[in-house]
DNA sequence: CGAAAGGTTGAGTGCTGTCAACGTCCGTGG
DNA sequence: CCACGGACGTTGACAGCACTCAACCTTTCG
Protein backbone atom coordinates (compact mmCIF):
# COMPACT_ATOMS: atom_id res chain seq x y z
CA UNK A 1 0.00 0.00 0.00
CA UNK A 2 3.26 2.32 0.24
CA UNK A 3 2.49 4.09 -2.99
CA UNK A 4 5.85 6.43 -2.88
CA UNK A 5 7.18 3.63 -4.14
CA UNK A 6 5.77 4.18 -7.07
CA UNK A 7 6.03 8.15 -7.38
CA UNK A 8 7.33 9.76 -10.57
CA UNK A 9 9.14 12.09 -8.52
CA UNK A 10 10.50 9.48 -6.22
CA UNK A 11 14.49 10.49 -7.06
CA UNK A 12 13.77 14.12 -7.02
CA UNK A 13 11.43 15.12 -4.35
CA UNK A 14 12.45 15.95 -0.52
CA UNK A 15 11.33 12.38 0.69
CA UNK A 16 14.00 11.24 -1.88
CA UNK A 17 16.82 9.59 0.98
CA UNK A 18 14.07 8.69 3.39
CA UNK A 19 14.51 4.77 3.88
CA UNK A 20 10.79 2.57 3.38
CA UNK A 21 10.03 2.54 7.12
CA UNK A 22 10.46 6.25 7.16
CA UNK A 23 8.68 6.75 3.94
CA UNK A 24 5.64 5.04 5.42
CA UNK A 25 5.69 7.08 8.22
CA UNK A 26 5.68 10.27 6.08
CA UNK A 27 3.03 8.87 3.72
CA UNK A 28 0.58 8.41 6.77
CA UNK A 29 0.27 12.10 7.21
CA UNK A 30 0.23 12.85 3.87
CA UNK A 31 -2.51 12.33 0.60
CA UNK A 32 -3.29 12.84 -2.23
CA UNK A 33 -4.71 15.69 -3.88
CA UNK A 34 -6.21 16.66 -7.30
CA UNK A 35 -6.00 20.32 -8.17
CA UNK A 36 -7.69 21.99 -11.50
CA UNK A 37 -6.12 24.28 -13.77
CA UNK A 38 -6.96 28.20 -12.07
CA UNK A 39 -7.41 26.98 -8.43
CA UNK A 40 -5.36 28.25 -5.88
CA UNK A 41 -4.30 26.40 -2.89
CA UNK A 42 -2.43 28.56 -0.56
CA UNK A 43 -3.55 31.96 0.11
CA UNK A 44 -1.21 34.81 0.48
CA UNK A 45 -1.60 36.51 4.02
CA UNK A 46 -3.90 33.31 5.19
CA UNK A 47 -2.66 31.01 7.82
CA UNK A 48 -0.14 28.43 6.17
CA UNK A 49 -2.17 25.70 7.21
CA UNK A 50 -0.93 22.46 4.59
CA UNK A 51 2.54 22.09 2.40
CA UNK A 52 3.36 19.83 -0.87
CA UNK A 53 5.02 18.51 -3.07
CA UNK A 54 4.31 18.29 -6.53
CA UNK A 55 3.95 15.42 -8.80
CA UNK A 56 2.13 16.67 -11.68
CA UNK A 57 2.00 20.10 -12.90
CA UNK A 58 2.99 23.32 -12.98
CA UNK A 59 1.95 26.23 -10.38
CA UNK A 60 2.44 29.87 -9.73
CA UNK A 61 3.81 31.50 -6.69
CA UNK A 62 2.17 35.58 -6.84
CA UNK A 63 1.96 38.47 -4.58
CA UNK A 64 -0.17 41.40 -5.42
CA UNK A 65 -1.01 44.49 -4.70
CA UNK A 66 -4.87 46.02 -3.47
CA UNK A 67 -5.18 47.45 -6.73
CA UNK A 68 -4.76 44.47 -8.62
CA UNK A 69 -1.18 44.64 -9.63
CA UNK A 70 0.14 40.98 -9.38
CA UNK A 71 3.71 39.52 -9.63
CA UNK A 72 4.86 35.91 -10.06
CA UNK A 73 7.75 35.53 -7.72
CA UNK A 74 8.10 31.65 -8.64
CA UNK A 75 7.01 28.71 -11.06
CA UNK A 76 6.77 25.52 -9.27
CA UNK A 77 7.49 22.34 -11.23
CA UNK A 78 6.90 18.44 -10.34
CA UNK A 79 9.72 17.07 -7.24
CA UNK A 80 9.09 21.04 -6.46
CA UNK A 81 7.79 21.89 -2.87
CA UNK A 82 5.43 24.35 -1.99
CA UNK A 83 3.56 25.60 1.18
CA UNK A 84 5.80 27.58 4.60
CA UNK A 85 7.17 25.03 7.13
CA UNK A 86 7.87 26.47 10.59
CA UNK A 87 5.59 29.67 9.67
CA UNK A 88 2.84 31.02 11.03
CA UNK A 89 1.23 32.51 7.43
CA UNK A 90 1.95 32.43 3.92
CA UNK A 91 3.46 35.11 2.24
CA UNK A 92 2.29 34.26 -1.61
CA UNK A 93 -0.44 32.97 -3.02
CA UNK A 94 -0.42 29.01 -5.11
CA UNK A 95 -2.24 28.61 -8.02
CA UNK A 96 -2.08 25.59 -10.67
CA UNK A 97 -1.46 26.58 -13.96
CA UNK A 98 -2.37 23.52 -15.35
CA UNK A 99 -4.23 20.26 -13.48
CA UNK A 100 -1.78 19.47 -10.89
CA UNK A 101 -1.31 16.33 -8.59
CA UNK A 102 0.06 16.93 -5.11
CA UNK A 103 1.25 15.28 -2.20
CA UNK A 104 -0.38 17.17 0.76
CA UNK A 105 0.94 17.10 3.99
CA UNK A 106 -0.64 19.47 7.46
CA UNK A 107 1.97 21.88 8.10
CA UNK A 108 2.05 21.16 11.55
CA UNK A 109 2.29 17.35 11.11
CA UNK A 110 4.57 17.73 8.55
CA UNK A 111 7.08 20.64 10.74
CA UNK A 112 6.84 17.71 13.61
CA UNK A 113 7.72 15.14 11.38
CA UNK A 114 10.52 17.02 9.29
CA UNK A 115 12.34 18.05 12.68
CA UNK A 116 12.80 14.36 13.93
CA UNK A 117 14.10 13.41 10.53
CA UNK A 118 17.25 15.41 9.28
CA UNK A 119 17.68 13.82 5.97
CA UNK A 120 14.31 15.50 4.90
CA UNK A 121 15.38 18.92 6.48
CA UNK A 122 18.85 18.68 4.53
CA UNK A 123 16.99 17.92 1.07
CA UNK A 124 14.40 20.64 2.30
CA UNK A 125 17.09 23.50 3.08
CA UNK A 126 19.31 22.41 -0.30
CA UNK A 127 15.54 23.23 -2.21
CA UNK A 128 15.27 25.98 -0.19
CA UNK A 129 18.76 27.52 -1.03
CA UNK A 130 18.42 26.93 -4.49
CA UNK A 131 15.16 28.85 -4.69
CA UNK A 132 16.94 31.91 -2.87
CA UNK A 133 19.34 31.70 -5.28
CA UNK A 134 16.97 31.69 -8.54
CA UNK A 135 14.78 34.30 -6.79
CA UNK A 136 17.46 36.65 -5.92
CA UNK A 137 18.77 36.40 -9.62
CA UNK A 138 15.07 37.34 -10.89
CA UNK A 139 15.26 40.42 -8.84
CA UNK A 140 18.28 41.59 -11.10
CA UNK A 141 16.00 41.42 -13.89
CA UNK A 142 12.72 42.91 -12.51
CA UNK A 143 15.07 45.99 -11.36
CA UNK A 144 17.47 46.68 -13.81
CA UNK A 145 16.73 45.26 -17.22
CA UNK A 146 14.95 46.50 -20.13
CA UNK A 147 12.12 45.08 -21.43
CA UNK A 148 14.02 43.70 -24.69
CA UNK A 149 16.62 42.29 -21.99
CA UNK A 150 13.68 40.92 -20.11
CA UNK A 151 12.14 39.10 -22.98
CA UNK A 152 15.39 37.06 -23.95
CA UNK A 153 15.98 36.30 -20.58
CA UNK A 154 13.12 35.01 -20.16
CA UNK A 155 12.65 33.40 -23.28
CA UNK A 156 16.38 31.75 -22.83
CA UNK A 157 15.44 30.41 -19.25
CA UNK A 158 12.34 28.74 -20.63
CA UNK A 159 14.10 27.46 -23.24
CA UNK A 160 16.64 25.51 -20.89
CA UNK A 161 13.58 24.47 -18.79
CA UNK A 162 11.83 23.05 -21.41
CA UNK A 163 13.14 22.86 -24.89
CA UNK A 164 12.83 19.14 -26.61
CA UNK A 165 16.28 19.13 -27.31
CA UNK A 166 16.21 15.60 -29.05
CA UNK A 167 13.96 16.76 -31.53
CA UNK A 168 16.34 19.42 -32.96
CA UNK A 169 17.36 18.81 -36.61
CA UNK A 170 19.65 21.71 -36.14
CA UNK A 171 20.83 22.15 -32.91
CA UNK A 172 20.81 25.42 -32.74
CA UNK A 173 16.89 25.63 -33.53
CA UNK A 174 14.72 24.86 -30.49
CA UNK A 175 11.25 24.94 -29.94
CA UNK A 176 8.66 24.77 -26.59
CA UNK A 177 5.69 25.35 -25.82
CA UNK A 178 5.00 28.25 -22.99
CA UNK A 179 3.12 26.69 -20.08
CA UNK A 180 1.44 30.62 -19.68
CA UNK A 181 -0.37 33.17 -21.85
CA UNK A 182 0.78 37.19 -22.06
CA UNK A 183 -0.90 38.16 -19.01
CA UNK A 184 1.23 35.48 -17.28
CA UNK A 185 4.20 36.49 -19.47
CA UNK A 186 3.77 40.04 -17.91
CA UNK A 187 3.80 39.08 -14.27
CA UNK A 188 6.58 37.02 -14.45
CA UNK A 189 8.74 39.84 -15.90
CA UNK A 190 7.08 42.69 -14.48
CA UNK A 191 5.75 44.47 -18.04
CA UNK A 192 2.23 44.63 -19.37
CA UNK A 193 0.69 42.25 -21.97
CA UNK A 194 1.11 44.86 -24.52
CA UNK A 195 4.77 45.32 -24.11
CA UNK A 196 5.12 41.96 -23.85
CA UNK A 197 3.01 41.03 -26.90
CA UNK A 198 5.36 43.98 -28.62
CA UNK A 199 8.50 42.29 -27.74
CA UNK A 200 7.21 39.32 -29.18
CA UNK A 201 6.49 40.50 -32.46
CA UNK A 202 9.13 42.44 -33.12
CA UNK A 203 11.64 39.36 -32.67
CA UNK A 204 9.56 37.54 -35.05
CA UNK A 205 9.65 40.44 -37.31
CA UNK A 206 13.49 40.57 -36.77
CA UNK A 207 13.41 36.58 -37.37
CA UNK A 208 14.91 35.89 -33.95
CA UNK A 209 12.31 33.68 -32.88
CA UNK A 210 8.94 31.95 -34.84
CA UNK A 211 5.43 31.83 -33.31
CA UNK A 212 3.75 28.98 -35.16
CA UNK A 213 0.75 29.36 -32.49
CA UNK A 214 0.03 31.57 -29.48
CA UNK A 215 1.65 29.52 -27.09
CA UNK A 216 5.11 27.81 -28.64
CA UNK A 217 8.12 29.59 -29.54
CA UNK A 218 10.99 28.42 -31.73
CA UNK A 219 14.54 30.10 -31.26
CA UNK A 220 15.75 30.52 -34.52
CA UNK A 221 18.67 32.81 -33.60
CA UNK A 222 19.90 31.95 -29.80
CA UNK A 223 23.22 34.03 -30.10
CA UNK A 224 21.20 37.24 -30.36
CA UNK A 225 18.83 36.88 -27.75
CA UNK A 226 22.10 35.80 -25.48
CA UNK A 227 23.67 38.93 -26.58
CA UNK A 228 20.16 40.76 -25.81
CA UNK A 229 20.04 39.42 -22.27
CA UNK A 230 22.79 41.30 -21.51
CA UNK A 231 24.10 38.05 -19.92
CA UNK A 232 26.39 38.44 -16.76
CA UNK A 233 28.15 35.48 -17.34
CA UNK A 234 27.44 34.13 -20.44
CA UNK B 1 39.28 29.19 25.50
CA UNK B 2 35.78 28.69 23.71
CA UNK B 3 34.59 32.47 22.43
CA UNK B 4 31.31 30.69 21.24
CA UNK B 5 29.56 31.23 24.86
CA UNK B 6 30.30 34.95 24.64
CA UNK B 7 29.65 35.84 21.36
CA UNK B 8 26.72 38.93 21.27
CA UNK B 9 24.38 36.84 18.50
CA UNK B 10 25.13 33.61 20.31
CA UNK B 11 21.02 33.57 21.28
CA UNK B 12 20.01 34.63 17.49
CA UNK B 13 22.54 33.09 15.22
CA UNK B 14 22.09 29.50 13.58
CA UNK B 15 24.51 28.39 16.30
CA UNK B 16 21.89 28.92 19.34
CA UNK B 17 20.60 25.63 20.00
CA UNK B 18 24.14 23.87 20.00
CA UNK B 19 25.04 22.57 23.31
CA UNK B 20 28.46 23.50 24.78
CA UNK B 21 30.05 20.57 22.87
CA UNK B 22 29.25 20.66 19.79
CA UNK B 23 30.00 24.74 20.61
CA UNK B 24 33.41 23.67 20.91
CA UNK B 25 32.98 21.38 17.80
CA UNK B 26 31.73 24.08 15.74
CA UNK B 27 34.64 26.44 17.18
CA UNK B 28 37.32 24.38 15.80
CA UNK B 29 37.00 25.04 12.28
CA UNK B 30 35.64 28.49 12.27
CA UNK B 31 37.78 31.93 12.89
CA UNK B 32 37.13 35.00 13.89
CA UNK B 33 37.50 37.81 10.66
CA UNK B 34 37.20 41.34 10.74
CA UNK B 35 36.35 43.37 7.33
CA UNK B 36 36.52 46.90 6.98
CA UNK B 37 33.66 48.76 4.54
CA UNK B 38 33.54 48.36 1.52
CA UNK B 39 35.47 45.10 1.00
CA UNK B 40 34.31 42.36 -0.31
CA UNK B 41 34.34 38.53 0.77
CA UNK B 42 32.34 36.46 -1.60
CA UNK B 43 32.35 37.06 -5.19
CA UNK B 44 29.32 36.23 -7.64
CA UNK B 45 30.12 33.46 -10.32
CA UNK B 46 33.38 32.49 -8.17
CA UNK B 47 33.67 29.45 -5.99
CA UNK B 48 32.19 29.26 -2.88
CA UNK B 49 35.16 28.49 -0.64
CA UNK B 50 33.62 29.88 2.35
CA UNK B 51 30.25 30.78 4.48
CA UNK B 52 30.18 32.80 8.11
CA UNK B 53 27.76 34.30 10.71
CA UNK B 54 27.91 37.96 10.30
CA UNK B 55 28.63 39.30 14.35
CA UNK B 56 28.64 42.81 13.66
CA UNK B 57 28.15 45.37 11.09
CA UNK B 58 25.67 45.06 7.71
CA UNK B 59 26.64 43.99 4.44
CA UNK B 60 24.83 44.17 0.83
CA UNK B 61 24.27 40.62 -1.54
CA UNK B 62 25.12 42.01 -5.32
CA UNK B 63 24.23 41.13 -8.65
CA UNK B 64 25.32 43.03 -11.59
CA UNK B 65 25.25 43.00 -15.28
CA UNK B 66 28.41 43.45 -17.38
CA UNK B 67 27.48 47.19 -18.00
CA UNK B 68 27.77 47.68 -14.57
CA UNK B 69 24.26 48.08 -13.18
CA UNK B 70 23.25 46.14 -10.42
CA UNK B 71 21.06 45.28 -7.89
CA UNK B 72 20.93 44.85 -3.98
CA UNK B 73 19.21 41.57 -3.32
CA UNK B 74 19.78 41.60 0.36
CA UNK B 75 20.75 43.11 2.99
CA UNK B 76 22.99 41.49 5.86
CA UNK B 77 22.30 42.19 9.68
CA UNK B 78 24.22 40.76 13.06
CA UNK B 79 23.47 37.16 13.41
CA UNK B 80 22.70 36.65 9.47
CA UNK B 81 24.07 34.00 7.77
CA UNK B 82 26.51 34.54 4.69
CA UNK B 83 27.69 32.10 1.55
CA UNK B 84 25.97 29.10 0.22
CA UNK B 85 26.01 25.73 2.11
CA UNK B 86 26.12 22.87 -0.10
CA UNK B 87 27.02 24.37 -3.64
CA UNK B 88 29.85 24.95 -6.02
CA UNK B 89 29.24 28.53 -6.96
CA UNK B 90 28.28 31.95 -5.75
CA UNK B 91 25.96 33.36 -7.01
CA UNK B 92 26.01 37.46 -5.23
CA UNK B 93 28.64 39.15 -4.14
CA UNK B 94 28.68 40.03 -0.43
CA UNK B 95 30.94 43.59 0.34
CA UNK B 96 30.88 45.30 3.61
CA UNK B 97 28.26 48.28 4.06
CA UNK B 98 30.37 49.05 7.65
CA UNK B 99 33.34 47.72 9.17
CA UNK B 100 31.88 44.16 10.34
CA UNK B 101 32.86 41.09 12.15
CA UNK B 102 32.68 37.87 10.78
CA UNK B 103 32.74 34.07 12.16
CA UNK B 104 34.18 32.44 8.81
CA UNK B 105 34.20 28.87 8.52
CA UNK B 106 35.58 27.22 5.38
CA UNK B 107 32.58 26.13 3.54
CA UNK B 108 33.81 22.31 2.81
CA UNK B 109 34.48 21.71 6.81
CA UNK B 110 30.74 23.61 7.06
CA UNK B 111 28.79 21.40 5.16
CA UNK B 112 30.03 18.43 6.99
CA UNK B 113 29.43 19.87 10.08
CA UNK B 114 25.69 20.75 8.98
CA UNK B 115 25.38 17.64 7.88
CA UNK B 116 25.92 15.89 11.09
CA UNK B 117 24.36 18.33 13.07
CA UNK B 118 20.51 18.21 12.67
CA UNK B 119 19.65 21.42 15.15
CA UNK B 120 22.33 23.89 13.40
CA UNK B 121 20.54 22.84 9.92
CA UNK B 122 17.03 23.58 11.66
CA UNK B 123 18.72 26.52 12.37
CA UNK B 124 19.94 27.16 8.70
CA UNK B 125 16.96 26.22 6.92
CA UNK B 126 14.50 28.49 9.14
CA UNK B 127 16.50 31.83 8.49
CA UNK B 128 16.61 30.47 4.46
CA UNK B 129 12.95 30.19 4.45
CA UNK B 130 12.89 33.81 5.91
CA UNK B 131 15.06 35.03 3.42
CA UNK B 132 13.03 33.52 0.35
CA UNK B 133 9.99 34.90 2.15
CA UNK B 134 11.41 38.21 2.13
CA UNK B 135 12.93 37.93 -1.23
CA UNK B 136 10.03 37.15 -3.19
CA UNK B 137 8.25 39.95 -1.56
CA UNK B 138 10.79 42.48 -2.73
CA UNK B 139 10.07 40.97 -6.11
CA UNK B 140 6.91 42.65 -6.24
CA UNK B 141 8.21 45.67 -5.33
CA UNK B 142 11.01 45.53 -7.79
CA UNK B 143 8.51 44.61 -10.33
CA UNK B 144 5.73 46.48 -10.10
CA UNK B 145 5.82 49.50 -7.75
CA UNK B 146 6.07 52.67 -8.61
CA UNK B 147 9.22 55.21 -7.52
CA UNK B 148 7.15 56.78 -4.97
CA UNK B 149 5.68 53.57 -3.57
CA UNK B 150 9.16 52.03 -3.79
CA UNK B 151 10.53 55.18 -1.83
CA UNK B 152 7.63 54.72 1.03
CA UNK B 153 8.12 50.96 1.29
CA UNK B 154 11.74 51.69 1.80
CA UNK B 155 11.13 53.88 4.16
CA UNK B 156 8.95 52.25 6.32
CA UNK B 157 11.07 48.97 5.97
CA UNK B 158 14.46 51.03 7.19
CA UNK B 159 11.94 52.07 9.94
CA UNK B 160 10.93 48.97 11.25
CA UNK B 161 14.28 47.59 10.79
CA UNK B 162 16.03 50.24 12.28
CA UNK B 163 14.27 53.17 14.43
CA UNK B 164 15.08 53.50 17.95
CA UNK B 165 11.52 53.83 19.43
CA UNK B 166 12.58 54.22 22.97
CA UNK B 167 13.40 57.85 22.64
CA UNK B 168 10.68 59.25 20.78
CA UNK B 169 8.36 61.64 22.80
CA UNK B 170 5.58 61.64 20.08
CA UNK B 171 4.81 57.81 19.09
CA UNK B 172 4.62 58.50 15.50
CA UNK B 173 7.75 60.40 14.98
CA UNK B 174 10.52 57.75 14.47
CA UNK B 175 14.25 58.92 13.44
CA UNK B 176 16.60 56.29 11.57
CA UNK B 177 20.37 56.58 10.09
CA UNK B 178 20.16 54.84 6.51
CA UNK B 179 23.05 53.16 6.56
CA UNK B 180 23.92 53.39 3.21
CA UNK B 181 24.23 55.98 0.51
CA UNK B 182 21.85 57.42 -2.22
CA UNK B 183 23.22 55.16 -5.06
CA UNK B 184 23.03 51.89 -2.60
CA UNK B 185 19.35 53.05 -2.01
CA UNK B 186 18.80 53.01 -5.85
CA UNK B 187 20.50 49.40 -6.57
CA UNK B 188 18.01 48.28 -3.53
CA UNK B 189 14.77 49.72 -5.22
CA UNK B 190 15.67 49.39 -8.73
CA UNK B 191 15.62 53.48 -9.54
CA UNK B 192 18.53 55.71 -10.17
CA UNK B 193 20.44 58.17 -7.50
CA UNK B 194 18.29 60.89 -9.55
CA UNK B 195 15.14 59.75 -9.27
CA UNK B 196 16.12 58.87 -5.53
CA UNK B 197 16.95 62.07 -4.59
CA UNK B 198 13.83 63.36 -6.05
CA UNK B 199 11.58 61.36 -3.97
CA UNK B 200 13.57 62.10 -0.96
CA UNK B 201 13.11 66.44 -1.68
CA UNK B 202 9.54 65.50 -2.47
CA UNK B 203 8.62 63.93 0.79
CA UNK B 204 10.91 66.39 2.55
CA UNK B 205 9.06 69.02 0.90
CA UNK B 206 5.28 68.23 1.67
CA UNK B 207 6.38 67.42 5.60
CA UNK B 208 6.02 63.68 5.43
CA UNK B 209 9.64 63.40 6.75
CA UNK B 210 12.85 65.62 7.54
CA UNK B 211 16.31 65.11 6.62
CA UNK B 212 18.79 66.57 9.37
CA UNK B 213 21.68 64.88 7.97
CA UNK B 214 22.41 62.94 4.47
CA UNK B 215 21.64 59.85 5.88
CA UNK B 216 19.29 60.21 8.75
CA UNK B 217 15.68 60.26 8.08
CA UNK B 218 12.72 61.32 10.19
CA UNK B 219 9.27 60.21 9.31
CA UNK B 220 7.18 63.05 10.55
CA UNK B 221 3.96 61.77 8.77
CA UNK B 222 3.81 57.83 8.98
CA UNK B 223 0.52 57.36 7.40
CA UNK B 224 1.24 59.19 4.85
CA UNK B 225 3.80 56.90 3.70
CA UNK B 226 1.79 54.28 4.46
CA UNK B 227 -0.84 55.17 1.84
CA UNK B 228 1.72 55.63 -0.58
CA UNK B 229 3.11 52.24 -0.20
CA UNK B 230 0.05 50.87 -1.51
CA UNK B 231 0.54 48.29 1.21
CA UNK B 232 -1.37 44.96 0.01
CA UNK B 233 -2.30 43.58 3.97
CA UNK B 234 -1.65 46.67 6.47
C1' DC C 1 42.18 75.86 0.99
C1' DG C 2 41.41 72.84 -2.75
C1' DA C 3 39.95 68.60 -4.59
C1' DA C 4 37.17 64.71 -4.63
C1' DA C 5 33.10 62.33 -3.45
C1' DG C 6 28.42 62.51 -2.72
C1' DG C 7 23.98 64.73 -3.34
C1' DT C 8 20.49 67.94 -5.54
C1' DT C 9 18.13 70.10 -9.18
C1' DG C 10 16.79 71.18 -13.97
C1' DA C 11 15.89 70.29 -18.92
C1' DG C 12 14.86 67.09 -22.23
C1' DT C 13 14.21 62.46 -24.12
C1' DG C 14 12.49 57.95 -24.59
C1' DC C 15 10.81 53.73 -22.92
C1' DT C 16 7.01 51.60 -21.23
C1' DG C 17 2.34 52.14 -19.56
C1' DT C 18 -2.50 53.54 -20.74
C1' DC C 19 -6.41 53.59 -23.53
C1' DA C 20 -8.71 51.99 -27.35
C1' DA C 21 -9.69 49.49 -31.57
C1' DC C 22 -9.23 45.48 -33.94
C1' DG C 23 -8.02 40.55 -34.95
C1' DT C 24 -7.97 35.58 -33.92
C1' DC C 25 -9.24 31.45 -31.90
C1' DC C 26 -12.84 28.40 -29.98
C1' DG C 27 -16.68 26.75 -27.84
C1' DT C 28 -21.72 27.21 -27.63
C1' DG C 29 -26.19 27.34 -29.19
C1' DG C 30 -29.46 28.46 -32.65
C1' DC D 1 -23.50 24.76 -40.65
C1' DC D 2 -23.19 29.33 -39.32
C1' DA D 3 -23.78 33.11 -35.99
C1' DC D 4 -22.51 34.75 -31.88
C1' DG D 5 -19.83 35.80 -27.84
C1' DG D 6 -16.01 35.74 -24.94
C1' DA D 7 -11.22 35.07 -23.95
C1' DC D 8 -6.97 36.08 -25.57
C1' DG D 9 -3.67 38.50 -28.33
C1' DT D 10 -1.99 42.37 -31.47
C1' DT D 11 -1.37 46.94 -32.95
C1' DG D 12 -1.61 52.02 -32.87
C1' DA D 13 -1.73 56.67 -30.78
C1' DC D 14 -0.56 59.07 -27.02
C1' DA D 15 1.01 60.36 -22.41
C1' DG D 16 3.80 60.33 -18.46
C1' DC D 17 7.16 58.49 -15.46
C1' DA D 18 11.67 57.58 -14.81
C1' DC D 19 16.19 57.82 -17.12
C1' DT D 20 20.03 60.63 -19.18
C1' DC D 21 22.93 64.36 -19.30
C1' DA D 22 24.62 68.27 -17.20
C1' DA D 23 25.31 71.93 -13.96
C1' DC D 24 25.67 73.10 -9.43
C1' DC D 25 25.74 72.56 -4.40
C1' DT D 26 27.43 70.37 0.02
C1' DT D 27 30.32 67.75 2.79
C1' DT D 28 34.50 65.60 3.80
C1' DC D 29 39.22 65.15 4.07
C1' DG D 30 43.98 65.69 2.89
Amino acid sequence: MNQCSACVVRNRAICSDLDARELQALNKIGRQAKVESGQSVIWEGEDSLLVANVIDGVLKLTTSLDDGRQQIVGIVYPSDFIGRPFGQKSFQTVTALTDAQLCVFPRASFDEFAKSHPKLEHKLLDKTLTELDRARDWMLLLGRKTAPEKMASFLLEMSDRLADKSCADNPATTSFEIPFGRQQVADILGLTIETVSRQFSRLRKQGVIDLPDRRTVSILDRETLVREAELQSA
